[in-house]
DNA sequence: GCTTGAAGCTACCCGCGAGTAGATTACGGG
DNA sequence: CCCGTAATCTACTCGCGGGTAGCTTCAAGC
């Protein structure tokens, strides 16, 4: 106790921005490790090397904690996917640009997947909303641009009607291979979006070319 | 107070059996509207028309009555979806009937749909591995398809080895095309079905022919 | 160097919800 | 008709964790 002289390394003080980006570090990985309502505010603190009304007095309560989290990391993975599309690009080419991005953002930010992907939603409320407006709008620019094909290869009735559908379901499969690619982190990103393009595209290809896989038998329900 | 003469409609006394059936219902029910820990064990008493105690007795711990809800649930989707898929039909409509069968049970049981796949991953332990394992069980299962459909016409070495990829985006994708059913309920489970084997059969005999998708430019990484 | 306020802490309150003790019926079998 | 037991309830305990009161210390400016 007497060895007040120096005390040297033990975390300086520090102006409230940095306090509030290790904050917000500490946060994104206990909830996305926890879980929302198993995360608690002690362990953030203790995680960011903070004592808990810290805590309290910058980021307020934990669901504005949480809704800070959320928004930011919302905010990074739209702008790291945006820089990555140019809309003056072909459709396949924006697609394949914007999955690369989005892939390669997960590979860097793991919590920040999580943390987006399965935590949002399963806390009711305002976070779930926002997350799913965010998704939605994602899925309505991806729909936008499969229409695009169409009517740029002059066919397209059918497959505009659907095309919300298909793009839910591109924009799925992608998130899906992403929770994936965490157990199997031995490929590359790049491998990740070029084994969608394969898949997705060609079908996207062939639909516009009027080509129709049918099942055997007449009716569908 | 003194109307205890003739006590009649409320609950009568019921077998433990029925119980224990009322109580999974109703824990189905509460933990999908508001996740594993939000979910309170007074509300599921409620909703089963049960006191707290009985749950108790009957299902053990809140762990283990969750337990019992992803296990009852799982084995009815999957039981579902078998139902309607024959190991002798060709490849792509196993798919076709596979998918059929899963939009169909999603349609018929939201609740446990979104309890096994919004909730179970996002509580840590020994529930998120072991609905992560019957989802790479399924995963495995789709890509045999996918595999059996690439040796049976001759070429396969570069599906091959993506088909385990392919089958993740695969099953993800239906996953999310739930997702999405669920706020676009004007569709019929039929249809949905459709589109995604438009979507992807397309793509993967595409990919079986050998003719592949690649970006403008040389190298990807 | 001394003052002032921001940065930071320890130590507490208190409600909610998991889990339980023990009394209390009602029904089936004798 | 009555007894035992399974079904069921009311009413509690208790710890965990969100949130706060109020004190302490460092460092920048005069």
């Amino acid at each position: 106790m007497h060895e007040k002289t120096s005390r040297p390394q033990r975390a300086r003080r520090l102006p409230r921005a940095v306090r509030e980006r290790q904050i917000l570090d500490a946060a994104v990985e206990v909830f996305s490790a926890h879980g929302y309502h198993a995360a608690s505010m002690d362990e953030i603190a203790e995680v960011a090397g903070v004592s808990k009304p810290m805590v309290y007095t910058y980021l307020g309560s934990k669901e504005d904690l949480f809704g800070s989290c959320i928004r930011r990391e919302a905010k990074r993975l739209l702008d790291a996917v945006a820089a990555g599309v140019d809309t003056d690009m072909s459709p396949d080419m924006q697609l394949w640009s914007g999955l690369r991005s989005f892939f390669s953002f997960v590979g860097d930010n793991r919590s920040s997947w999580l943390v987006l992907h399965r935590q949002a939603l399963s806390v009711g409320g305002s976070f779930a909303e926002e997350v799913s407006a965010m998704r939605a709008r994602s899925i309505e620019l991806v729909a936008a641009v499969v229409v695009a094909t169409g009517t740029r290869q002059g066919i397209g009735e059918q497959a505009e009607k659907s095309a919300e559908g298909l793009a839910a379901a591109l924009v799925g499969a992608a998130e899906s291979l992403a929770v994936w690619w965490l157990d199997h982190p031995d490929v590359s990103d790049g491998l990740l979006a070029s084994w969608l393009m394969n898949l997705v595209w060609l079908g996207f290809g062939d639909l516009v070319q009027g080509e129709v896989w049918t099942p055997n038998f007449p009716a569908t329900t």
